[in-house]
DNA sequence: TCAGTGTTTAGATGAACGTCGAAACACGGT
DNA sequence: ACCGTGTTTCGACGTTCATCTAAACACTGA
């Protein structure tokens, strides 16, 4: 991921500074790109369905397709259908084998996000 | 039975398992109510609103709630629903004091998030 | 080539979500 | 006690999401 400066788009139309109070410092939050990168990720993984895909994923290190819609409980649609917001998050990959398609995590992009919620950095 | 000649057959180990392929050794996923508790911290997570409040809370240990407001861009009433998101989830916690409120992460429930992503466990 | 099985896509539907303005609540100061 | 300001809740609106059935696609074996 990009490095996660701070610093806002620079809205250069009028003020440079909203009005502030007095309570606090201000603190910047990351660029409106890295969060919705982030919040893109986490969205995948919002449902508990795609979190047991996951978890059967860090158990071995490749699954079979067929093996994921029995173990979640969803029709093989339904299966397919996580697995692809899955796969356009980055998260996982698969290749088709034949008959069937095996699933692996893509580690990186699961240590970016762990990166993202480490304090300070 | 197992006198029979040597042939391409099933072999006879007996399993109480549904109905599996063979295309690759069967891995359980974890349980419905862990997979729901961590979907829910994730779809915490999952807005890039949310994502730079969490990201102005890990660069400050304590934000005030004005604060909010202006970095992400959003009203007051809509930064204060995505607050209440983040605390219903465990992942922040803010107290008032006097006028203002002030907030900041809980570091266990981030630490329960990373460990849930780390591989090989 | 055809039939059978595993996988993905298309379309539809009901629930959940993000957003806002307006109103209510909490607190400090006059 | 009242007023002004910061914060939260309420009600409504349009959008997005999870799920299913049905259909299409991919591959194997005969």
């Amino acid at each position: 991921m990009s490095t996660a400066t701070i610093g806002p788009e620079a809205p250069a139309t009028a003020r440079p500074l909203p009005v502030l109070n007095d309570c606090c410092t201000p603190t910047s939050a990351m660029s409106d790109d890295d969060a919705s990168l982030l919040a893109g990720m986490f969205k995948a993984l919002a449902d508990p369905a795609r979190v047991k895909i996951l978890s059967m994923l860090l158990n071995a290190d490749e699954v079979c397709a067929c093996d994921f819609s029995a173990s979640i409980g969803k029709t093989a649609a339904t299966t397919s259908h996580h697995l692809k917001l899955l796969r356009d998050a980055g998260l996982i990959t698969g290749d088709r084998r034949g008959t069937w398609v095996y699933y692996r995590v893509i580690p990186e992009r699961l240590t970016a996000i762990r990166d993202a919620l480490t304090l300070g950095q």
